[in-house]
DNA sequence: CTTACATATGCCTATATGGGTATATGCTTC
DNA sequence: GAAGCATATACCCATATAGGCATATGTAAG
């Protein structure tokens, strides 16, 4: 078997480089295609092969206007990326340190009263 | 060019569902290969290629005792991960949608008072 | 030192990729 | 309707993949 399809999740969609960058640029609102163009520094139909691997992973939605195509960011799709590695998150976080002193000396307590 | 390397960053390494499952099993602790075969029902040298590109991005280590191999989580090399997502929960969260409300008031009150 | 267990590596194949370049599609304007 | 701009698609290619399978390495035990 091969690699994933790039559209087969927003994990994949989104481990390109070139299409956080989009994701990105999108943040700060609508954009067309050439815009993307220019802030990316890369040729146009590269830009929209990336457009589509993060429309089909629902990322971005488009809107058509006269001879442009609007693009904007639908940032739910990375929900999932987000809701996975936030469990991951006390491993770096000082706040979850402390969080699991206070849950050590709770199970301690617990042991040590009552019955079991 | 082909797709970037999964061993290139954490973002491509975690794109394979398989290293998410490890990564979700180490999270209990310190585990044998054998023992992720066991879960992941895989066959043994795919679970061993997978923890490969996972030390090479850093997000476990390996410790040798015996015979064995004990793989643990280092859930720090996902911390980029979440940084990135991070930006977009404003998307989802409802929380955010109260922040923005009262970052907009804040806007008007301060075009509305001062000078400029 | 030979057998057995635990893990890693090598080789094979089908497949999708990302960029390059040329061209198609779709509006808009004259 | 011809020309022009904005975007999408088609085709080419080198490359790395994930799994299947055989085998190498390394450690322990008889």
């Amino acid at each position: 078997m091969a690699r994933a399809a790039t559209t087969a999740d927003a994990f994949n969609a989104v481990a390109e480089p070139r299409r956080r960058q989009i994701l990105d640029a999108l943040a700060g609102g609508e954009r067309p295609v050439n815009e993307l163009v220019r802030v990316l520094e890369l040729a146009q139909p590269q830009v929209s092969k990336h457009l589509r691997v993060l429309r089909e992973v629902g990322a971005v939605a488009v809107r058509h206007e006269g001879r442009q195509r609007l693009y904007r960011l639908n940032g739910h799709a990375l929900k999932p990326i987000h809701d996975w590695v936030k469990t991951y998150e006390r491993s770096w976080s000082e706040r979850f340190d402390r969080l699991d002193v206070v849950l050590e000396d709770l199970k301690k307590e617990e042991g040590d009263g009552s019955d079991e």
